[in-house]
DNA sequence: GCCAAATAGTTTATGCTCTGAACTATAAGG
DNA sequence: CCTTATAGTTCAGAGCATAAACTATTTGGC
């Protein structure tokens, strides 16, 4: 049996007919296989009618719908061994959406189709330390505006956004509740500014939650931690190939799970966290970089660490190796609470990864009782376009999840 | 927007009509309404069509099938302040489920009403360890049929049933994949047996999350974690009032987070997991009741190490306050990953509760940077019938979310 | 005691969405 | 050129919910 929750069809809806929540269900569940890029090629509208279990007729009614909202296009013929060919069915190349991301010292904005390549993409350092959000958010709305300005002479429509923070969002994905990074502190941006006129809005996520988002699409695991190092360690979760954000949004803090009771107190008001021993700084600082000149800057710091770890700094290699070992500690112990069968790492724990991996592997078998073989810690594959991807791909799913909101 | 995943209309459904899953939604709508008591007392079908959404004549129709399907009964009249009285709909008083425990040193079973009542209630002390799976299920299943016979006697219908068992559960529920406890692995028990002819079959499920389950009736917290103390510590894990199992059917297994790295090996495979520190066994050996007579017997184990704390024994003492030390530590890690906001003791933990209290808020406070208020951890109020309660309450879900299965 | 007002529940006509089967359209292969 | 196979459309029909009219039952004022 599917075990489902009592269907919230009713909940909300005014007046409004109830079936057409089957209609909207069904929109979804066909778009859902014409995103799909099976290896076969696109598909059909008959090949889709075999797939999900609908008549024909009722995924060409479907169909016809969704092209004439604009989100399908039909592209060419697809001839089986015999007989009439099908009409092959794809995401309709010319809609988009936006993404963004707002780091420490870059604003990035990338343009992503709605099959989720990646078409445009800018990338502006900028120091956005302590400058407030509303400077920030100008900075960005511009570029965004630059941007999608740039796509729209390419053709290109841009239907809605995401905009990734380092930072803890709230569950109503209103509220950057406080990114410290940033400096920011309840703050509230105005995101409609980002894409003025857009037919969906812009959605504001966590950037650990970003980057897991896109990594799901190159994984076939369903329930993976993503593990970003920033200055801190955040965590996305994904459970049943979903983001788990829990109820208040701070789902898969891994990066503050208690990994030594008599360690250092963190940022976050708890002590000896994950982050105290394997964040940027915290590496940094035990490695012996209190006070170099680097330290201004995070990517400075991060390659003297590289060239230390190069040379064969003893103080250094036993600085991320402690961080490695606390990091599989941690993920052991997360894997009890929320069973993952996958770890992928990104930021600095990915580029300290060959330094890091024999303590990581070793620490993460002896404590989860040999759950995880060595193939399922995996360095992040998208660097630092992660978050970006991410965001514009929560962007893309409020549209394939229900793509009744462009009916016309 | 309510974020839901592609609803699973279709999948696996075999040429039946769609619309159907409106229904079988409305159904299961509908009765939860009828089974909410709410303190204004029983509701009409009026009421209900105000409370749903839906129009009083679809609300009619739909109890027309739950009442013809024996779930539902017309009780009394429900005056308002003017005009024709409703008729007040309550949940059959003479349908129920059957829920049954075993565990280490007894046999469980008992049944419970529709709406969650404890109506018969039979506990059997009985070595379960090492017995052998067929034994004990035959032990078991003749004292099911003891209370079928019973129930029938009284006019009882049983509907369905649950059972409880302190060990893992695979995914699909059938297999315990192991309960050290017991001696079984990869135990395939044989539900069917248990009852015989009944509508719906026996579910089975893991001991703490039954009675997780069973606690969630008595709170309004959506997310919270029990701890059942056993002669390990097990987990039970609700987010958003359902039962959080994960992929495997292991998640929230507290127990086995790691809060001493360098601690002993634990029976898991892993070290130092919480469990080497806070299971019975554990306290009961740190306590210095290694070799004693009464290990024999898990709860004279207890009432010796209650007695020693109550004369003051400064090592069973330290030993209780070092479990509370680690049950706060690991519970603040484990709110990180999935973040509850309630925790609920049950089992030698709770019995413990007293002399453990003062450790555990201080490291759970510390660790979690102030996040449960001394409020937020409870005493299990259900003390041993929790895990029978549970297992009940999870046969009643499948007949509450899914009552189209006995439709005539 | 009777009638207006209020509330509960049922009946009936209508619309939406899916299904199933018949029908049209287009290709491969002998 | 005809048979076979596959794709997609059309159309009648069934299931479910809605809206509005209708019946049923009570309170309370006169």
């Amino acid at each position: 049996m599917v075990m489902t929750a009592v269907p919230p069809y009713i909940q909300g809806v005014t007046g409004a007919g109830h079936m057409e929540a089957v209609r909207r269900g069904n929109l979804a569940l066909v778009l859902g296989r014409i995103a799909e890029t099976s290896p076969a090629g696109r598909r059909s509208r008959a090949q889709i009618s075999a797939l999900t279990g609908l008549t024909k007729a009722s995924v060409s009614s479907l169909v016809l719908d969704l092209i004439s909202s604009g989100l399908v296009t039909e592209v060419g013929l697809n001839q089986q061994s015999r007989g009439r060919p099908g009409v092959e069915l794809e995401l309709n190349p010319n809609k988009a959406v936006l993404g963004a991301e707002i780091n420490v010292d870059y604003l990035a904005v990338g343009v992503v189709s709605l099959a989720g390549t990646l078409l445009m993409h800018e990338v502006r350092e900028r120091d956005n330390r302590s400058d407030g959000v509303e400077r920030v958010m100008a900075a960005l709305s511009q570029q965004c505006a630059v941007t999608a300005v740039a796509a729209e002479k390419k053709g290109i429509d841009v239907l809605g956004g995401g905009l990734a923070v380092p930072g803890l969002i709230d569950a109503a994905g209103q509220v950057v509740v406080s990114a410290p990074n940033l400096g920011w502190k309840n703050a509230r941006p105005d995101l409609r500014v980002l894409l003025p006129g857009s037919p969906l809005g812009v959605v504001l996520c966590n950037e650990a939650n970003a980057a897991a988002l896109a990594e799901m699409d190159h994984q076939s695991d369903t329930d993976f931690m993503f593990v970003s190092g920033e200055v801190g360690v955040g965590g996305g979760l994904v459970v049943g190939r979903e983001l788990f954000t829990g109820a208040d949004g701070h789902a898969g803090e891994v990066g503050h799970v208690v990994v030594d009771p008599y360690g250092s107190d963190c940022l976050c008001g708890g002590r000896g966290c994950l982050e105290t021993v394997a964040g940027q700084d915290a590496i940094a600082d035990a490695a012996g970089l209190t006070g170099h000149p680097a330290r201004s800057s995070r990517s400075l710091t991060l390659s003297v660490l590289l060239g230390l770890l190069k040379e064969g700094d003893a103080r250094a290699l036993s600085a991320v190796e402690r961080a490695g070992f606390c990091l599989g500690l941690a993920l052991a112990s997360s894997a009890r609470i929320v069973p993952f069968t996958l770890v992928v790492l990104g930021g600095h724990l990915a580029v300290l990864d060959p330094w890091l991996r024999i303590s990581l592997m070793d620490s993460l078998q002896r404590y989860s009782a040999g759950r995880f073989p060595s193939g399922n810690v995996l360095v992040s594959a998208l660097g630092s376009t992660g978050a970006l991807l991410g965001a514009a791909g929560l962007a893309l799913r409020s549209v394939l999840e229900a793509p009744h909101t462009l009916r016309r």
